[in-house]
DNA sequence: CCATGCGGCCTTTTT
DNA sequence: GGCCGCATGG
């Protein structure tokens, strides 16, 4: 990577690692674990000054650097365990990174406290810091559900519509805001405004007051207000930068604004720096496409708007961008290093260069891979890698492209997908692996047949490993779907066939309904003060204190401005509540006393044993007859077994906030199930890739709401997909799938046109009749209806192409695709209608004719209000009346029984009665 | 206060 | 088609 204009971080020639002796003796000990990494390995690990960015590839060894550069500098002495700041996202990361840099420099790690999620990191400095910003250092962490409810609470305050503004929705809201860094005052005033009539500014700020009396914060606040610690009380910030010596950040391509930030002020670099026009900007590295350094981090293009809001973050209006400068810088200068050891020496030289706020260190290495986010959704910016070497000058970039796990063609038909994509650093993955299986495509009929094709293909593996006496470990197999509802056909049929499976991923074990509950009654004997634990079980199980006494309870306590918990106490022996909610209530105030004085005698899981147990929750779901309620209870005992490993009650809560995830101890073989997200990081030998459909791979919605970028957003988790397999990779598509109870035809997605022919084999699914549907592309699911009655013949992929070459595809089988993610605009709107609100209008080109059009289609009747697409009762009068004659791909010849809006009741003449969406048949 | 029924929704998910 | 959340009525 070019880097023009080098500032060389003041120390680098004469930095004596701890002492002469030890960097003597260091020498020595270099070989062992260094000589097991390839060159560029070696360079990621070994340049420990400056920024660094590691580009690893998937497979490439990315753990392994990152462990091995840890064991590098404790190695040479340059930093003791506790001066290293090494961040994840997940825990299970985290941990598994203990543990290997457990393996290669024994029990030093134990000293390694702050190796964490951000997250986690975020909460032990603001523990430490608590008073500062308004809380006390035995806060609360809200989970989503108590966050909703005290916002439902704040809604209703307002006075506002709950139907029309929903808090769930203003919840993501506010997380979105915080993702970006954003405190109430900053968030810019049009995108405040467009909640509950511009209230959403208001109650942002309202919201945030509330936890502090609540002494609570939200997962965004852990790092938000981290950063605003680090704004307010630079003395605070220079504490932790001068201990951090070295940053290391897993996964960067994840990271969102927020993190951005709360990593740039820890690596000392500004935040919002110099101003603009300055180095950095200059330094824009010549091959970044454009468009990148106008939202460059520091603000300087004009706002646009919607997601360029974002750079708000950056540059927050710019008497507070002054302002923040100045104070940092008038620290920055200054500064003293706290650092009390000997080689504290470096920063003394530092401050005196010109360049303000380019001060020390900045020893951060970030790895990550730009192919690999798959996160934008919930906030992460891919730009933050795309970015680095603007945002920290100076960088190097390393790239790291060999992969280590899969096979060649495997590998190949990843890398073509992904080189589709533009917004990306770009990295050429090779491998020195044979060549392989091909990647395979199949089409199937529908989704059962899909599922079908897999379960066979799993069973045949099994038996052709076993005669050969070999063995295919169903642990090695995945089926990694996009969404979570495709995981259901596949279990099904896995019952059926007895082949052991796994889900993987599905509700946390720690959002379960029975968990938050018991959890919720420990909050209260450990914290009288949480109201929203309170609330959560003050009737669960019913015991007769409904909306009305807790309304009570409300009131009172918000006139005595006390919590809730003390209300109910006094209000249990007051007269003001009726007698029979007031007996209960005293019961419950009484056992709550009780608990709170077995807290201190008792062991935290005898304790917890006798709460569920006493205050009948327990009971409540051995009455439960539902399916799940001996699932529950054992997730209870789980609960409680897993209590076993903290030291008291405190400690647990602690960890369970902001960890907890089922230790998935069973060790049986068996087949992984699960969505293409929750792939990451893992692999497999053989790995199954269904449901390659346009609509639903890539995503509709993606590419509705995000266009362009939605769709490098789906490549990537294609990408992702394809990259999990070491030996074989099977993708397949359906033709026709059942989407919200509905039978929907499909055509195959267009990254399998992506993928280069050398490397796949294309098949058919036995007894796959296969045949192309048309749904369509662009914003309706439900045009295009006339695709039907076609003229393919040839089998699945011939007629892909066919169908390709017919509508929306130039003549090299490339889609035809325009910028905003939008297909085929001319067909999809009728003249009455308006375009999708999202995207950005259709540009002139992108234009095909309807060429491909069969003749005796149905005149289609556009659903759109508002560019929202509609596909229900109260929508414009189907063409088709009860008694037509019709024909459906799927299930024959029948007649129209019911008609309402677009939806069609059909008896099939074979198939039955089904509901189908009337652009999915014909008259005959 | 609770059970029942109807209407609306429905991608991905960590902390 | 299924779940969740809310409104109604007992």
């Amino acid at each position: 990577m070019a880097d023009p204009k080098r500032f060389e971080p003041a120390p680098a020639p004469a930095r004596p690692a701890a002492g002469g002796i030890a960097a003597r003796a260091q020498a020595k000990r270099e070989a062992p674990y260094l000589a097991a990494l390839n060159p560029e390995q070696r360079e990621a690990v070994e340049t420990l000054d400056g920024p660094v960015l590691v580009l690893a590839g998937a497979g490439t060894g990315k753990t392994r650097v990152l462990t091995t550069r840890i064991a590098h500098i404790l190695n040479l002495g340059r930093a003791h365990p506790s001066q290293i700041l090494a961040v994840t996202f997940t825990n299970k990361a985290a941990r598994e990174m203990k543990e290997r840099v457990g393996h290669m420099v024994g029990e030093i790690v134990e000293g390694m406290p702050w190796l964490g999620t951000f997250h986690a990191i975020g909460v032990k400095i603001l523990r430490r810091h608590a008073e500062m910003i308004g809380l006390k250092s035995d806060f609360t962490i809200l989970g989503v559900d108590d966050q909703i409810r005290l916002i439902k609470q704040l809604i209703e305050a307002e006075k506002l519509d709950e139907k029309r503004w929903p808090a769930r929705v203003f919840a993501q809201i506010v997380d979105g805001w915080k993702n970006r860094g954003l405190t109430p005052e900053q968030v810019p005033g049009g995108e405040a405004a467009s909640f509950a009539n511009g209230k959403g500014k208001k109650l942002y700020a309202a919201y945030q007051e509330r936890l502090k009396t609540l002494n609570a914060a939200d997962f965004g606040d852990l790092l938000l207000e981290c950063i605003r610690l680090f704004k307010e009380h630079p003395d605070v910030l220079k504490q932790y930068q001068s201990r951090f010596r070295f940053i290391l950040v897993d996964e960067y391509q994840d990271t969102n604004v927020a993190q951005y930030l709360w990593l740039r002020l820890l690596a000392q670099m500004p935040t919002t720096a110099a101003p603009s026009g300055g180095l950095v900007l200059r330094d824009a590295s010549p091959n970044s496409s454009t468009g990148r350094a106008e939202r460059g981090p520091y603000g300087d293009a004009p706002q646009d708007e919607g997601k360029g809001a974002a750079n708000d973050a950056f540059d927050p209006h710019p008497e507070e961008a002054r302002s923040a400068v100045s104070k940092e810088e008038a620290q920055g200068v200054s500064l003293e290093d706290t650092w009390g050891e000997p080689e504290a020496l470096d920063s003394g030289s530092s401050p005196s260069v010109a360049a303000p706020g380019m001060t020390d260190r900045k020893n951060i290495c970030c790895v990550g891979d730009d192919d690999q986010s798959i996160y934008g959704w919930r906030g992460a910016e891919v730009d933050n890698i795309l970015r680095f070497d603007h945002d920290f000058p100076g960088a190097k970039v390393i790239r790291l492209e060999r992969n280590y796990r899969s096979t060649g063609h495997i590998l190949a038909a990843a890398s073509t997908l992904i080189a589709h994509n533009e917004g990306r650093l770009g990295k050429t993955l090779h491998t020195e692996d044979v060549d392989g299986e091909k990647v395979e495509v199949t089409g199937a009929w529908d989704s059962e047949e899909e599922a079908r094709a897999i379960g066979e293909e799993i069973e045949q593996m099994q038996r052709a490993a076993r005669d050969e006496g070999a063995d295919h470990p169903l642990d090695e197999i995945a089926i990694l779907v996009r969404a979570s509802f495709q995981m259901r056909e596949f279990e099904e049929r896995f019952i059926q066939l007895g082949l052991p499976y796994r889900v993987i991923g599905g509700p946390r074990f720690y959002e379960r309904a029975e968990i938050r509950d018991a959890l919720a009654y420990l909050r209260v004997i450990a914290q009288p003060a949480d109201d929203l634990a309170f609330e959560r079980i003050v009737n669960t199980p019913k015991r007769g204190l409904g909306d009305a006494a807790l309304q009570m309870l409300h009131d009172y306590a918000r006139k005595q401005r006390i919590p809730l918990t003390e209300a109910a106490a006094i209000m249990s022996s007051t007269d003001e509540m009726k007698p029979k909610p007031r007996n209960a209530l005293r019961g419950l105030m009484e056992s709550f006393a009780r608990w709170r004085k077995q807290k201190d005698t008792l062991p935290h899981t005898e304790l917890a044993e006798i709460v569920l147990d006493e205050s009948g929750y327990t009971e409540m779901w051995q009455k439960d007859r539902s399916a799940d309620a001996a699932g529950r209870l054992e997730n209870l005992k789980e609960l409680v077994r897993s209590m076993e490993e903290f030291e008291n009650l405190a400690g647990f809560l602690e960890h369970i906030s902001l960890v907890m995830d089922t230790a998935e101890g069973d060790s049986e073989q068996k087949v992984s199930i699960m969505t293409l997200h929750s792939a990451k990081g893992l692999e497999f030998d053989t790995v199954f890739l269904p449901g390659w459909e346009e609509g639903l791979f890539p995503h509709q919605r993606s590419l509705d709401e995000q266009g362009k970028a939605g769709l490098e957003e789906e490549r990537r988790l294609a990408h992702v997909g394809l990259t999990r397999a070491r030996k074989r990779a099977r993708i397949y598509f359906a033709t026709n799938r059942r989407v919200h109870g509905m039978w929907q035809s499909n055509i195959p997605s267009r990254f399998l046109d992506e993928l280069p022919a050398q490397h796949v084999e294309v098949k058919e699914a036995a007894g796959g009749t296969g045949g192309f549907g048309m749904s369509g592309y662009g914003p309706s699911r439900f045009d295009e209806a006339g695709a039907f009655g076609s003229k393919y013949t040839t089998p699945g992929w011939q007629r892909a192409q066919g169908r390709r070459g017919a509508g929306g595809f130039s003549e090299n089988g490339q889609p035809r695709y325009v910028p905003d993610g939008v297909f085929n605009q001319d067909e999809d709107y009728g003249d009455d209608v308006a375009p999708p609100r999202s995207s950005s209008p259709p540009p002139g080109g992108g234009r095909s004719a309807a060429a491909g059009r069969r003749e005796g289609v149905k005149p289609r009747v556009p659903l759109t209000i508002e560019g929202e697409l509609i596909a229900k009762s109260s929508g414009p009068a189907s063409a088709f009346k009860t008694g037509d004659r019709v024909f459906h791909l799927k299930f024959g010849n029948g007649n129209v029984t019911a008609v309402d809006g677009n939806k069609l009741t059909i008896r099939f003449d074979k198939a039955g009665e089904k509901r189908v969406v009337d652009s999915f048949v014909e008259r005959v």
